[in-house]
DNA sequence: AGGAAGCATGGAAGCGCTTCCACTAAGGCC
DNA sequence: GGCCTTAGTGGAAGCGCTTCCATGCTTCCT
């Protein structure tokens, strides 16, 4: 039915070994038979069975993210950036979303059975320790992006420096009853260790303490998951204090969009009641005028897919650790500009 | 190394062939042989490599979804759809980005080349005739969302009854000055067929003609993609006119967001001064109180997804074309509700 | 009782490639 | 001139599975 490496050989008076050589352009192949060959390859329409590669060298070109895909803009952005440097270096691109972090260890569980991967990208979150480990055993490099971690190829943002620019600018407004709202972590019995959020909270608190602010603890909200509806429920709580907050931190933009909503939701108002600050840069933190902490999402994504291309070409990486830098992005949620006092306001239309 | 199917029938004192039957769980093993097997490849931890099962069943398992990723949240939602089906049923989701319509055809070409997949969804465009027919001839079902294909099972709206009723909508509200931005075909070369934006003119012209209204073409603007700088421009370029139109009907939601920002940026308000309504509801629409017609994208996704596993089980569909209903979702930006004069406003927290 | 039919099973063949070893021929060296 | 390299090549073996055919044993008819 279809072509295989043997017509290929018949059609040009070669062994299959031959052949072979030249479609995987080795060396070792004198000139006048290498073009026989091609001749041959272009006259039968030869098309080597991907199938058949992937068994006989153990190897598949295709590399999985790991990501919790429903949930973040931010996520999103770090794929896209991904998918630029996959395709381009020829790898298909897998997608597993991961809705819960119960089905993560199932997802891992079911990758490391299968072994239909040439490497692994895992997005804000490490695998655990014994997953690693496995990993390494089948040479299956990972990478891993918004988190760092030790001894692993990570790429990443300084998240305590984050939290710090973030609260140090409302400070510097004149505020000193910041709010933070957190994200919760998602492993339920992992390790509790430093993700983004709890990293931002650090700089947050930090910040406070170098400006002689007593921080409250109970002005730190957790909420589960970065979606708008869970922002907008931290915020209700806060509002619902009698000496409610007058700057509100978020850990991300979803979540501080969800609380500007609930804010308007009150017949109150962004900045003149409470200020507001998120981080990530999404796309929509423009639109609404969201003074946010920017991380190059995308570049994030690119650098992770690079350093695992790197890798899987048996090329050692520079550096495991790649920080890329934070920017704060004043717009008017802040209060930092003078003029519009709504929610809504005049945007860049260029999106970096 | 691995554990192989040899060893496993070693183990359990049978045959490769028994084994091979016992792990596809096909009749015909006696129940006692088959826990003698299981019992084996629970003990030795054996797991059957896909790679081997691949070339072997000449299927992969996995399939493969086409889409411009980078530009429309309208697609990331359908995908989500699509990824919870896809996954649930045993199969990988590999995605495939298109930044251009010129790449398009190299991607078809590769996949068609490469073999690796064992169904495709293309989302928002149709591949073809002459892909379509490749694809049938290696047996690889292509189904298709946002877009109807005659003959082709394809899940879609009808974006001419949409068109109709956002414009109908703006002229009850006593709208006579309705602009449209539209947004450009993703194909240079390809048929100038009905793609959704196209037909959501039709019912915009169609919703003038029975409303009276005579059509002033040069109030239809095209844009080239959906993002928010696009309808900016858009926007910019009608706001500029000396008559200006009062009212703007968007081909999508991030095209109506642009227009939004471009309003606001000039001073001007929405709805006060031009009403505007949208076509998705994507999440960023209830946040900016953006009135819009919704589609049901993860239902797209999902029901996309449910036919090409039918498809790939060998079962008929019921019917080849669904089409699922669209609700026009009233909010601010169109003036249809009393009060808020803003273009931010309260909005639903939840999302469906 | 004898034959047909059905069930459970073993294992060879085959999927299409890569890889490695063996082989030839040609050149280089003393 | 004889021996050692080395470049170029052919093709068997092997990757780990599925599938199909052959085989032996039951069971069930007539």
């Amino acid at each position: 039915m279809a072509v295989t490496i043997y017509d290929v050989a018949k059609a040009a008076g070669v062994g299959i070994g031959t052949v072979s050589r030249v479609i995987n352009d080795s060396d070792r192949v004198s000139p006048e038979t290498r073009a026989r060959v091609l001749a041959a390859i272009e006259q039968l329409g030869y098309k080597p069975n991907p199938m058949a590669r992937n068994l006989s060298r153990q190897r598949v070109r295709s590399i999985g993210v790991l990501l919790s895909f429903l949930t973040s803009p931010f996520q999103v952005a770090v794929l896209q950036g991904i998918e630029q440097v996959i395709s381009k270096a020829g790898y298909e691109l897998v997608v597993y979303s991961i809705e819960s972090p119960e089905r993560r260890d199932l997802v891992l569980e079911n990758l490391l059975e299968g072994l239909r991967l040439d490497g692994v990208i895992a997005v804000s979150f490490a695998p655990e320790e014994h997953f690693l480990q496995r990993f390494r055993r089948y040479q299956i490099p990972v990478v891993v992006t918004d988190y760092h971690q030790e001894g692993l190829p990570s790429i990443f943002v300084d998240n305590v420096r984050g939290g710090r620019m973030a609260t140090q600018h409302l400070l510097e407004l004149g505020h000193r009853r910041i709010a933070y709202i957190q994200d919760h972590f998602q492993r339920p019995n992992g390790p509790q260790g430093n993700w983004p959020g709890q990293d931002r909270r650090l700089g947050y608190l930090q910040a406070l303490e170098a400006a002689g602010v007593e921080a409250e603890p109970s002005l730190i909200v957790e909420s589960q998951g970065h979606t708008r509806a869970r922002g907008a429920a931290a915020m209700a709580q806060l509002l619902e204090r009698p000496d409610p907050p007058t700057a509100v931190f978020a850990a991300s933009d979803m979540l501080a969009l969800g609380a500007m909503e609930q804010i308007h939701q009150r017949g109150l108002r962004v900045p003149g009641d409470v200020a507001l600050v998120g981080f990530d840069d999404i796309e929509l933190a423009a639109f609404a005028a969201l003074t946010t902490v920017r991380q190059p999402m995308r570049r994030m994504g690119r650098l992770a897919a690079q350093a695992l291309v790197q890798l899987l070409a048996k090329e050692p990486l520079e550096t495991l650790a790649q920080e890329l830098p934070l920017t704060l992005v004043v717009r008017e949620s802040c209060g930092a500009k003078a003029g519009l006092q709504s929610g809504v306001a005049p945007s860049e239309s260029t999106h970096p």
